[in-house]
RNA sequence: GACCCCUUCGUCUAUCGGUCAGGACACCAGGUUUUCAUCCUGGAAAGAGGAGUUCGAUUCUCCUAGGGGUCGCCA
């Protein structure tokens, strides 16, 4: 047996942001690495949704369609915790059957007490319950206690992480954590094991800020007798801050990624290449040769920034490929605003996107610029680049503009060259002013590709409506 | 505070003791161009500090400093 399972486990406590795809994407790589040598691996997903007052649907909903939009594809329906509780309470019971638990009545208050005692001292003492578990009327309740697991106080326990490596704790620094809480409902710590072990999980891939929570998770399995998982720990991704991304560095969560118009292939190349580098020295990557060429264990164990100028690089370099151009599409119909101009002209928004991929990083920069284009109240804001000379070259351009029959970019580029050859004009002092009166804008595209965006009607309609309000003036 | 992890250009990274410390993004300059952009060429830019091991340390060991993560009847 040389399958491989692996789980992703998000609680729908929160949207799905960026860190969390990585862990995702990282897990679905190993295993499809490992389903070409045994086709039986296999990517479960969990939602960890037993914190009942936090949890929420439509989080779940977020979670699943992010990962369906990145080609993040598990095996199996997604399993949901919190249908397995009175097998988690079951678990419990049975450690504390077996002395590897016990029953605690110590009340938070007791606790935080503790607490502050001993960081006034400086002590670190991790076991803040001591009595209860000698305590033997404590130990015959019925009701009202909640579930500490029983771990020895010398000793140590090590673990050896395919990227952390070697690992050794000292038993003593590790606390009688809770089970089962008082209200009978199983803790995280219980759960996961648990759940991991139902579910044959063997490797376990998540972020390194659950480095701590291995040992604790160590002792339960091997109460049980429990085979062990092989576990890897990747580092996390920080905000420019250096600390732990979050909401306020921006767009983290993967549905504003999906809004703005970035590409699930720029946002993996992007993401894989946070502490791990291909051998070969061309950064652009593709999730095929990611599989091919990944080395899970090659990790470095150092967080990482996330670059938001390197994913409009990755961006700008997957849009412009013509085979994406479908993710173009899929994009509009569910932009609002695209998708509105895109009914009122079809061609119009593709010849648009074909000039201007060069230019966007993603595909909502496109907004701004359609509304120039689609614009029929379109009026040519009057400024001194506009002066009378101008005015009467742009009457005989007109003229020539006129003869063109087919109102092709290579045709409209002839005309211009022919037009400002014959009058003996650079380019720059005919061109800027026409680029300023068809859109307003001082920059942008060559003249012809403007035309050629605009059509001949709508060339003639704003040349025309700007013809005419200079000549009122 | 305790424990665990980390530390190479601004950012992501390469280097399995001997390299002019390489690449990518960003930045700057020059060139091409019909403005802007693209594109091409070039440039600036890094081993946290200190000991030790060694003929030789970015690389191995230790110490210090800095950063991060974790310390819940959250997950």
């Amino acid at each position: 047996m040389n399958d491989v399972v692996v789980r992703f486990a998000p609680s729908p406590t929160g949207f799905l942001h960026i860190g969390g795809i990585r862990t995702a994407l990282i897990n679905y790589i190993v295993v499809q690495q490992s389903k070409k040598k045994d086709p039986k691996s296999k990517l479960l997903l969990r939602i960890e949704d037993t914190d009942i007052t936090r949890s929420k649907d439509e989080y779940k909903k977020s979670i699943l369609d992010g990962l369906e939009w990145m080609g993040i594809e598990w095996d199996e329906k997604p399993h949901i915790q919190s249908e397995s509780i009175d097998r988690h309470k079951e678990i419990a019971f049975k450690l504390l059957e077996k002395g590897h638990a016990y029953k605690c009545v110590c009340t938070k208050e007791e606790l935080e007490t503790r607490r502050l005692e001993n960081q006034k001292l400086r002590k670190n003492i991790k076991r803040l319950c001591t009595k209860c578990k000698n305590d033997s009327a404590t130990q015959q309740l019925e009701k009202d206690f909640c579930i500490r697991i029983n771990i020895p106080n010398d000793g140590k326990i090590s673990v050896l992480d395919k990227i952390q490596g070697l690992v050794v704790v000292e038993n003593k620094e590790i606390d009688n954590f809770i089970l089962l809480r008082k209200d009978g409902t199983p803790t995280y710590m219980l759960s996961v094991v648990v759940d991991d072990h139902d579910m044959g999980v063997n490797i376990i891939i998540r972020g390194d800020d659950h480095l701590n929570n291995i040992f604790r998770q160590l002792h339960i399995y091997k109460s049980l007798k429990w085979d062990l998982p092989t576990y890897a720990h990747h580092p996390l991704i920080h905000g420019d801050d250096g600390l732990k991304l979050s909401k306020r560095h921006g767009a983290v969560d993967i549905n504003e990624f999906k809004k703005k118009g970035y590409l699930p292939q720029a946002i993996i190349n992007n993401l894989i290449l946070l502490s791990w580098s291909p051998k070969k020295n061309d950064e652009n990557i593709e999730i095929g040769e990611i599989i091919n060429t990944f080395d899970l264990e090659k990790m470095s164990k150092s967080s990482s920034i996330f670059d938001y100028n390197k994913l409009n690089h990755f961006n700008n370099f997957y849009l412009q490929k013509e085979e994406n151009y479908k993710y173009f599409e899929e994009f509009v119909n569910e932009n609002s605003i695209l998708k509105n101009f895109f009914d009122i002209d079809k061609i119009l928004m593709k010849k648009l996107f074909n000039t201007y991929k060069k230019n966007i990083n993603f595909y909502s920069e496109l907004e701004n610029i359609s509304k120039i284009y689609y614009d029929e109240e379109f009026k040519t804001i009057l400024n001194n680049e506009l002066d009378d000379n101008f005015n009467i070259i742009l009457n005989d351009f007109m003229k020539h503009l006129d003869f063109i029959d087919v109102w092709s970019k290579d045709n409209l580029k002839n005309c211009i060259n022919k037009f400002l050859e014959l009058k003996k004009i650079k380019f720059p002092i005919f061109g800027k002013p026409v680029r300023i009166v068809l859109t307003n804008l001082k920059e942008g595209p060559p003249i012809n590709d403007i035309l050629f965006i605009l059509g001949r009607k709508n060339t003639f309609l704003r040349l025309n409506n700007y013809i005419n309000s200079a000549n009122k003036l």
